[in-house]
RNA sequence: GUGAGUGUAGCUCAAUCGGCAGAGCACAGGACUGUGGCUCCUGGGGUUGAGGGUUCGAUCCCCUUCACUCACCCCA
């Protein structure tokens, strides 16, 4: 035997078998987005690596060392460009809209996408190397009613799912005005207390301060409890922004909780931020990666890509993390309505042209293709779960007639091969 | 990138102190001439992840390597 090919790390296959879940999370996304006025953007999976360092930001961790990055060919002499596997949705999708000016000829835009993400991260439950995110983006408005519009969006899609309890976490990061100052005032604090601090933590100081914030090692945890919280720095805008927000949110009856630790890895957000996450554990649930759907709002993205100053929130959600959850029912597939079974050369062409004309009249008909004897094609019809089985003989051939027979029950009736078709809908509709 | 755990049949797992590699499920056939499920019988299936070492002898002990899983990290 030669040598197997085993696929990449970190990139799994989805079987057919699993494929039921996913098209019911699939559905649940368009029909409940396109409900909200949302329409569907396809970008490409490949996008030049400025986009990303641009619109994600250089110093995080997914543009600094998670993306799949490699140079696109050049001509004989020039060099090629550098370009990358899209590690997110929302940088691309505002590339689209700003190359296509769709913000010069719709004020409001709603748009999603759904798709293959990808960043090279070492792979665990929950977390994969090619994942799938679905997202929506609102552009154009700056009100907090497009951010509870957009989270109302994204809690009814989760809510339809049945993946059990989801918490609503949120929080605001201020605005460009707001924002350094609370850095400040934290960085100071930190100091006072760096020695508590892990020594992961230490270097955030510097880098990143407001990871410091989301870490989980319980020394970390105590100095970050008496921080200075966000809130307390916010401007009245950005206050006014949040308290809004939350107002319209208790109006929805949407449970939230605020949570000041609440950081985003993305650059680009500003003001709003949300999590939803799942807290089931062990079987059935996600472990430590356990946000299932995270946003907010970036209102300087539109205008830092190049495009015109427009505001905008958005959310994606991890589509692997909801198969996951889902992975409990037993969202199959569909069943034949007939399963053919027949018994030598003539009725085997005979059943394979019967099959043939009763698909395209939309029964969904299957068969043994390896033929058999009768009792393993029975038991193939068995196993397949089909409503009838039709066994085609010498006998059949000759009359034109044949039994159907209704697997649940072993009940049996004679039909007319040349009206099966009607003989199936019949009993489809008095089902 | 770091750490830990696990790799035995298609799947889930056994194998005593280091002593002939097994079971259940699944698959195939039969008991039952052209009617599935239940029961019983039979059968095919293996480089024990790979490579090396110790040993008369390694699934078992040691080293290396690869893969997977979980956690850190990071994030959806």
């Amino acid at each position: 035997m030669a040598e197997r090919i085993s696929a990449v790390k970190g990139m799994n296959d989805l079987l057919p078998e699993q494929m039921g879940v996913w098209h019911r999370i699939e559905d649940q996304a368009r029909g409940t987005l396109e409900r909200f006025g949302f329409g569907e953007v396809r970008t490409p999976i490949l996008e030049k690596t400025a986009l990303f360092v641009r619109g994600v930001g250089e110093e995080t961790d997914i543009v600094g060392k998670e993306m799949y990055t490699f140079e696109d060919r050049g001509g004989e002499a020039k060099a090629g460009t550098m370009v990358s596997l899209r590690p997110e949705g929302t940088a691309p999708a505002v590339r689209a809209a700003i190359e296509h000016n769709v913000f010069g000829q719709e004020p409001l835009v709603r748009w999603y996408y759904l798709g293959p993400m990808f960043r090279r991260e070492r792979q665990q439950k929950g977390r994969y190397r090619q994942f799938y995110q679905v997202g929506a983006e609102i552009y154009g408005a700056s009100a907090p009613h497009a951010d509870a519009e957009l989270i109302d969006a994204g809690q009814a899609f989760l809510s339809s799912l049945d993946i059990g309890e989801i918490t609503l976490e949120i929080n605001s990061l201020g605005d460009e005005s707001c924002r350094p100052k609370y850095i400040e005032a934290l960085v100071g604090y930190l100091k006072s207390r760096a020695l508590d601090l892990c020594p992961e933590c230490q270097r955030r100081l510097q880098t990143n301060t407001l990871r410091v914030l989301d870490c989980k090692n319980e020394s970390c945890k105590r100095v970050t409890a008496e921080a200075p919280s966000v809130d307390a720095f916010l401007c009245e805008p950005c206050r006014e922004h949040f308290a809004t927000l939350l107002g319209l949110l208790d109006g929805l009856s949407i449970e939230y909780v605020v949570n000041p630790r609440i950081v985003r890895g993305l650059d680009y957000y500003t003001r709003t931020v949300f999590e939803f996450v799942s807290h089931l554990q062990g079987e059935g649930g996600l472990g430590s990666q356990n946000t299932v759907c995270a946003g907010g709002r970036y209102d300087r993205l539109v205008k830092n890509l190049g495009g015109p100053e427009v505001p905008a929130v958005g959310f994606a959600a991890g589509l692997d993390r909801l198969a996951l959850l889902s992975a409990k029912n037993a969202w199959g597939a569909r069943p034949p309505e007939l399963f053919l079974v027949s018994l030598g050369e003539q009725a085997r062409q005979r059943a394979l042209l019967l099959a043939s004309e009763l698909r395209r009249k939309g029964a969904f008909v299957d068969q043994d293709l390896r033929g058999g004897g009768l009792k393993a094609q029975m038991r193939r019809a068995d196993k397949s779960g089909a409503t009838f089985t039709l066994v085609i003989g010498e006998s059949e051939l000759a009359s034109g007639k044949a039994n159907l027979k209704r697997m649940a029950t072993g009940e049996q009736r004679e039909v007319v091969l040349s009206s099966l078709f009607d003989e199936l809908s019949g009993s489809r509709s008095t089902r």
